[in-house]
RNA sequence: GGGUAGGUAGCGAAGCGGUCAAACGCAUCAGACUGUAAAUCUGACGACAAUUGUCUUCGGAGGUUCGAAUCCUUCCCUACCCA
């Protein structure tokens, strides 16, 4: 294996990041990595329990993957035994628990997800419920014994939670540990995650040292807020971009995310250029390029990243199409009825443009609903349904009827 | 073990015998405006029926009452204080 000088790594793997935490300590680790010829261990921790990544998991993973081009190891830990915790970063409440069923199988979804980014033939998966279901009580004492309970409930998160009354299970007081005991178990040299991963990180740093190894170097990106433009991103507040996604909907959530986030964007979950970075920056600021198109560029490149180079033509195209010049999607999902005529309030609950009565009554109320074109204001409109009658509810819910032809 | 305060719609939070399908905020969904922006404004936001109706909801189960989210009993859960 043929490493780039220190120096250069440094400068690669510095981009992006929020804290190198030391910084010579990576330093001296690349230094060592030439001289001695092997590659650095990587680690990285999969939350299985939220299987499905977003382009926020993203920003790590790309982070892991420059490692990988530099020609480093990368270790995937999925917390198969800490799933069943849960993480308490940066948490309100207790998560749930899931089952070692649920995590090993949230785990294969995870690779098959996270080889959308990463080299996975060069990449190490491992459980850590491996080495962490072997530790015996005397073990866990032990380990236990060389952390104060002040140090564990300093973080923010314990001491917000103890301040707002809510509850705090004791075994989420364990999961730094067990987290920093995986770093010990596959002896890490450096240790990625996002800031809110800092200090479950940090412990992984002394538990290594606690146990006579060399101690890991912390790595931690930027969160990256969802399309809401304030939040972090996250499943669960529907402010994600899943990088399994429909190419319109990566496509058409980047569109809407405000215009202050575009280059945070570009920089953490494109592959652009330091160069093409910089020329977006100057555009963002000097205000002669309209931002939409910035946007736009955006929106192609991430499916350009999770798809492919046709893909992100076709949904640009598509776009235009349906939000530019307001026409008719391509593809229209369509539905056979049978009936001749049909309650335009039946119409939209039968087939899910709706998902109540009521609901339908409301949109067409307030002319949300349109048939070929026409806006339809009447709650108890009678269609008379004919082949190739197209729905539209809303600005993106499409439907095209048809008649089974016989 | 003792005491106190609580558990209300997706979340937060009012209500404390009828006027409660339940204020308000957030989220969501429509509409207007736009760059599908964001922000803002307007409206909707349990279901079914339909122009003032019916049904299901306020931790669970029972009960009192013409009538309960509101009172009683009991069970479950949580936080805080004392030990």
């Amino acid at each position: 294996m043929k490493f780039a000088p220190a120096k250069e790594q440094m400068d690669f793997i510095r981009k992006g990041t929020v804290e190198i935490i030391p910084e010579e300590e990576l330093f001296r680790k690349f230094e060592k990595s030439i001289k001695k010829n092997v590659s650095l261990n990587i680690k990285l921790g999969c939350d299985p329990s939220r299987p499905d990544l977003h382009i926020g998991h993203a920003v790590v993973l790309n982070k892991l993957r420059q490692f990988q081009d530099l020609g480093h190891n990368a270790i995937l830990i999925v917390g198969d035994y800490t799933g069943m915790i849960g993480d308490p970063s940066g948490k309100k409440k207790t998560r749930p628990q899931l089952s070692f069923e649920e995590t090993r199988q949230n785990g294969e979804t995870y690779f098959q997800q996270a080889g959308k980014i990463l080299d996975m033939e060069r990449a190490q998966v491992v459980y850590n419920s491996e080495w962490l279901s072997k530790i015996d009580l005397k073990e866990l004492i032990n380990l236990m014994s060389k952390f104060t309970v002040q140090r564990i409930l300093e973080r923010d998160d314990f001491t917000n939670r103890i301040k707002e009354q809510t509850e705090i299970s004791l075994h989420e007081l364990l999961y730094p540990l067990m987290q920093g005991y995986d770093s010990f178990a596959i002896n890490a040299d450096v240790e990625l995650g996002g800031t809110d991963q800092k200090f479950n990180n940090l412990v992984g740093r002394d538990v290594q040292k606690r146990y006579g190894k060399e101690q890991q170097v912390v790595i931690t990106m930027p969160l990256l807020e969802g399309t809401d433009g304030y939040e972090k991103m996250s499943k669960s507040l529907d402010n994600a971009i899943g990088i399994t996604e429909d190419p319109k909907d990566i496509f058409g959530k980047t569109m809407s995310i405000p215009d202050t986030l575009i280059y945070k964007y570009f920089e953490l979950c494109t592959s652009l250029s330091n160069d093409e970075l910089r020329k977006i920056k100057g555009d963002l600021e000097g205000g002669a390029v309209n931002p939409r198109d910035l946007k736009r560029r955006l929106g192609t490149e991430l499916v350009k990243q999770y798809y492919d180079e046709a893909a992100a033509m076709r949904t640009i195209e598509e776009f235009d199409k349906i939000f530019i010049k307001k026409e008719l999607p391509d593809e229209i999902p369509e539905v056979n009825i049978s009936e001749d005529s049909m309650k335009l309030v039946d119409l939209l609950t039968s087939t899910n443009l709706s998902e109540s009565k009521t609901n339908a009554r409301k949109l067409i109320e307030q002319g949300a609903v349109n048939v070929d074109g026409k806006k339809i204001t009447d709650v108890n409109s009678i269609m008379n349904i004919r082949h190739g009658m197209v729905f539209k509810v809303g600005k993106r819910k499409f439907l095209r009827v048809t008649k089974q032809a016989e």
